[in-house]
DNA sequence: CGATACCTTGATCGATCTCAATGTCGGTGG
DNA sequence: CCACCGACATTGAGATCGATCAAGGTATCG
C-alpha cells in the first residue's frame, strides 16, 4: 500500500540523486556534486503521520506536508512537499508531517549558507525555489479568498498533478495521490465533510474522481473550468537561470 | 492627505538612499554601494490608483499592493507593499497597483542577475526577502482557511504595524495606514459590507479603530487575543546574513 | 450646491459548518 | 470463516457566518 520506493535506501553519492534535476542542487554542475556532499549531515527514514523536526532537508521520497496549528486547536496546510522539494523549518513552524512513508537527507544549515556564499548559483537556485513556493501560496490564497469549494478543490488537484507532471511522476490522466479528504480539508480551509461534497461533485459532473489513493482527470478542460484555471507563468528573477519547468 | 514624501524626488546616490537599510540592497558593503546605480534603468513617480508595469523595482514611497484577478472578475489582493520592499512582476502577474502616490527605482532584470552571480551576498539577501514573503503568505492562507472575519482582520492590523514598525513608521499605539475598506476586503476574502463590520466589532470592542487612514491600536492585548497572534518567529536559511528584523 | 467616493446599516439569502448517523472496507483475533 | 474493529467516506438536518441587495449617511471637492 506504501508508495514502493518511499523506502528503498538512498543512494550514497549525490551524483546518481534520482531527484537532484528537480532539487535545489540541480544548479551545482555535476563535477562539483562531490561537495554537496558534505553538506549532508544525516539521511532519514520515517513512517507516515510522523512528524519531521529535521530545520532543513531535501525530500527524496515520499509525500509530506507542512501546516500550522490555529488557537482554536485546528490546522491549515500550508503546503504538499514532492520528491526533489525542500524543506525548511525555522524553530518550530511550520510543522511538517510525512503524508506516506518517505526518505530525505538532511542537511547542515550552518553549511549550506557558506556553500551558498560562495556559489551564487546555488543561491539562486534556493530562491528559485523560494519565488516558486510563493507563486504556489499566492495561487492559494486566491483560492481561499475568491472560490468557492469546488473552485478551489479543481484548482488544488489541478495543481499537484501539475507538480508531479513536472517531475514524470503522472501521466495526463492522473496521478498516485496519497491525500485523505482530511487533508484537502485542512489545505482548503474546509470542513471535511464538505470537502467530501466538493469531490462528489466533481465526480458527478465527471470532471474528475479521487478514490483509494489514485486521481482521475476525466475532463481536463471542464476541471480547468470550474477551478478558473490559467497556465502557470513562467519563471521568477532567476529566471535567466532557469532549466527545467 | 497624501504622504508628504511620496512624490519627493529620490537622491540621485543610491548610498543616501533612506530606505537601503530595510532594502535588498542593505546586504551591499557601503563601499559598493556606487556599483548597485548600475542596476537601475530609472526613476518613477505613479499616482494612487494607478497600474504599475514595470517588472522589478524597489518601492521608495508610498504604498502599493499586488493582487489577481479572479474568473468572476474580482479580485484578491495578495500582499501589500510597504518603502523599502523589492517588487516583481513576471509576465501580466500579479497586478501591482498604488496605494498611495510612490515613487520608486526601477531594476533591470538582467543585470541583477548577473550581480547577483557575482555577489552572492546580494542574491541571499534576495531569498531572504522572498522567505519572508513566503512566511507572510503562510499566515495570510491560515488567516483565509482557517480564522473568522474579526481575526483575520487583526492579524492583518497586527502584521502592518509590525512591518511599520520595523521600519520606524509607526508608534506603539498606533501607525498611519492609507487602506480603505475596500482592500482590507479584498485582502481578507471578505465582502466590504462585512469587513466594514469586523472593523466595527474591533472598534466597539475598544480593541483597535481604523479610520481616515489611521490606525489606533486600543488594546494590544486584547487584539492579539481575537486574532490567535502568535509572535512572528526569526528568520529564515539565509539567516545567518540577517540583520535588522 | 451638487457630485462623487467612501462608509454604515438593515434584511434576506446562501454556502458552508456542525452534529449525528450510517456505510464501506481492510484487517485481525478467535 | 466469521465477528468485530478502526479508519475513512458518505449522507442528512439544522445552525451560522458571511454574501448580496438595497438604502442611507458623511465628507470632500470642484
Amino acid at each position: 500500500m506504501a508508495r514502493p520506493d518511499s523506502l528503498t535506501p538512498l543512494p550514497g553519492a549525490c551524483s546518481a540523486c534520482a531527484v537532484r534535476p528537480f532539487a535545489l542542487f540541480r544548479a551545482i554542475p555535476a563535477a562539483r556534486v562531490g561537495e554537496v556532499a558534505r553538506l549532508r549531515t544525516g539521511v532519514r527514514l520515517t513512517r507516515a503521520g510522523e512528524a519531521v523536526r529535521d530545520s532543513v532537508f531535501t525530500l527524496y521520497a515520499g509525500w509530506m506536508f507542512s501546516w500550522a496549528p490555529t488557537a482554536d486547536g485546528r490546522r491549515q496546510i500550508l503546503d504538499f512537499h514532492l520528491p526533489g522539494d525542500l524543506v525548511e523549518r525555522q524553530g518550530d513552524l511550520p510543522e511538517v508531517e510525512a503524508l506516506t512513508d518517505a526518505s530525505f537527507c538532511v542537511l547542515s544549515r550552518e553549511r549550506m549558507c557558506s556553500f551558498m556564499e560562495q556559489e551564487p548559483g546555488l543561491a539562486l537556485s534556493y530562491a528559485e525555489g523560494l519565488a516558486r513556493d510563493r507563486a504556489r501560496l499566492r495561487e492559494r490564497l486566491t483560492s481561499l479568498g475568491r472560490r468557492d469549494a469546488v473552485s478551489r478543490l479543481a484548482h488544488l488537484l489541478l495543481e499537484l498533478h501539475g507538480r508531479l507532471m513536472a517531475r514524470g511522476g503522472a501521466d495526463p490522466r492522473g496521478a498516485a495521490l496519497p491525500l485523505k479528504q482530511a487533508h484537502l480539508a485542512d489545505a482548503l480551509g474546509l470542513s471535511v465533510e464538505h470537502a467530501n461534497r466538493a469531490l462528489a461533485t466533481l465526480r458527478k459532473e465527471g470532471l474528475a474522481s479521487l478514490q483509494k489513493g489514485r486521481l482521475d482527470i476525466l475532463n481536463r478542460r471542464g476541471l480547468e473550468e470550474v477551478a478558473g484555471w490559467m497556465a502557470p507563468p513562467p519563471e521568477a528573477l532567476s529566471g535567466a537561470t532557469a532549466s527545467a519547468s
